[in-house]
DNA sequence: GTGAAAGCGCTAACAG
DNA sequence: CTGTTAGCGCTTTCAC
């Protein structure tokens, strides 16, 4: 009825609870034929470890956590797969929080995180509540960010600044004069604002002038009526840089609701590279994201970090941050 | 240096651990005073509640498994959004395995799962291993399905045979008369079958003949030169009924790659309703699945077994099933 | 090489 | 209403 403990596999093959233990943990010194008992035993009860009192005694969980903003964006979506991969791998186990970008959430799912005692967090999203990070380090918990930048933890991220002058500086080689951002629906604060800086740096250099931000409401409709506006006067902007690609998919559509089209009466750049802007209904221009790195990076960094264990901040790093791509698709081209 | 434990609050407000136990986990009778004074000790401490050591004495942990074949596919993105929210309104932490589809990395995961001692697990994607499910339900975990179905365990999903039937049948009424089944790329083994068999069984009931099972190379090259051959002869289907969608739009994007369009040229209807769908670049015909209402019923469900606990077998139903729902949009239309 | 013993941090009777 | 007690299943010295 209760599971088998390692006591019954002890009893079962007649040696004591240590012994069971050291055949389990692989230690050294072990006479052949005790161990093959204990296998045997093992295998007849079906014994399985319970990770719940090892980590206990061992004061050290074989769990990860990870915080996302939005797991239905596919960007994150892949990211967040490919960390579990990895932190499978090393013999983790992920558990993941999806925030809906909430800071509220955030801290509730932060806080459950820490009570399961996992041996650090990866986060795909941070809403830039320090005290949450601190409350982390402090209980010894490392902290990473991965495609998002915080001075609070050790991130590895894209350039994001560098990407939209990239962005940027491919309209204005196709001749775009009006410029304006899109910011993405999803609030990645900290990368918003790299972008968006990254935009203003690029039309300055260019000697272009600054038009305003262009913030759509969440729905569909609203986002139609709201671009036709936009899109109606002599100054409208020709060339668009989006925060990332799923608000510029939706961009499009709605621009194309309007009854304009891409990229013949506007062209667009998105961010990230999810897979289906490669589609050839889509063919979003957009800054590529090299997830397998990031992921990969991340993880390493964090995993280094919980095995550096208490000699403290050693492994503390500046951020890490990777060289942007641009990959031109059919959504731009020269104004008319 | 240690995390404050629940002797140390115990110490700080001058009671016992058990005192301290009871406040926290909000017994009743405690004096209000004698509360307080635990409360404050609580958090000048910053104590946080060592969910290891609970579950490890109450032998029941906060934790449950969710099992995704491909993480990637919006559609088990979003429920595996879903699915965490309802978790963790529950009280729960979702630990989540990605399997890829393969047999052995489920088999791996799942025993990852069982030792971490979730107190149930979700599957998303089943590969049909009976002997894992057993071996759950043996240590009392209780699994559910949802949008899967297996006899193995409960389950949640969708009608996949008349949604099939639905997707065919309008392909029949627009006019078709060569419908092929084109299976997802990620082998939903349970899903296909019945799709397949929906798909059949559509056909054989207008007295249509059943074109061959349209299987596509995994790469995009291959897939497109494929295509072409298939569609050069003068009994090319003109109606293709896709997997699911991710698979249909790498359909239709291989169809029009060789020169052909969609809906000119062939008609497509997928499975799922992702959000891509509805973007008026993408206009996919297809079927409808309730994620909402899969999510949360397999939860319930799940919750439900979770707590019924050792009245053993009580909470066991026979697999719940939605009814489908086609979505028209403009990826069909009468052939030529 | 193997076993005995002392906890890890918490809960849950059961006394007081 | 609060404290005492006995573990949950495992790891880890330290003797034998």
């Amino acid at each position: 009825l209760h599971q088998p403990t390692i006591n019954d596999v002890a009893r079962l093959s007649g040696v004591s609870k240590s012994t069971v233990s050291n055949v389990i943990r692989g230690a050294e010194y072990l006479a052949d034929d005790t161990r093959e008992r204990v296998l045997a035993a093992i295998d007849e009860l079906g014994y399985r470890p319970n990770a719940l009192a090892r980590s206990l005694q061992r004061r050290q969980s074989a769990l990860l956590g990870l915080v996302v903003g939005d797991l239905t964006n596919p960007f994150y979506a892949e990211l967040s797969l490919l960390i579990e991969q990895h932190a499978a791998q090393a013999g983790y186990a992920t558990i993941i929080c999806n925030t809906d970008g909430g800071a509220e959430a955030e801290r509730k799912k932060f806080g459950l995180l820490l009570e399961q005692r996992v041996s650090g967090v990866v986060m795909l999203h941070f809403s830039g509540e320090h005290e949450l990070i601190a409350s982390a380090e402090q209980a010894n918990v490392p902290v990473v960010g991965v495609s998002t930048y915080d001075r609070a933890f050790d991130c590895i991220a894209i350039d994001d600044a560098k990407g939209a002058r990239l962005a940027v500086e491919h309209l204005i080689g196709l001749g775009h004069e009006r410029v304006a951002y899109v910011p993405s629906s999803y609030p990645e604060a900290s990368a918003n604002a790299a972008r968006s800086r990254g935009w203003s740096e690029a039309l300055r250099r260019a000697g272009l002038p600054r038009p305003a931000v262009v913030n759509l409401p969440d729905e569909a409709d609203g986002r139609v009526a709201a671009l036709a506006e936009l899109m109606d006067g002599p100054d409208a902007p020709t060339g668009f840089f989006v925060g990332n690609d799923v608000t510029a998919l939706h961009f499009v559509d709605a621009l194309e609701r309007t009854g304009l089209s891409v990229p013949r009466d506007a062209s667009v750049v998105g961010f990230d590279d999810i897979a289906v802007a490669s589609l050839g209904r889509i063919e979003l221009t957009t800054i590529h994201q090299p997830t397998h790195v990031l992921a990969r990076r991340g993880i390493e960094r964090l995993l280094y970090r919980i095995g550096a264990g208490s000699d403290s901040k050693s492994g503390r790093n500046g951020p890490a941050r990777m060289k942007p791509q641009i990959v031109v698709r059919a959504s731009t081209a020269p104004p008319r």
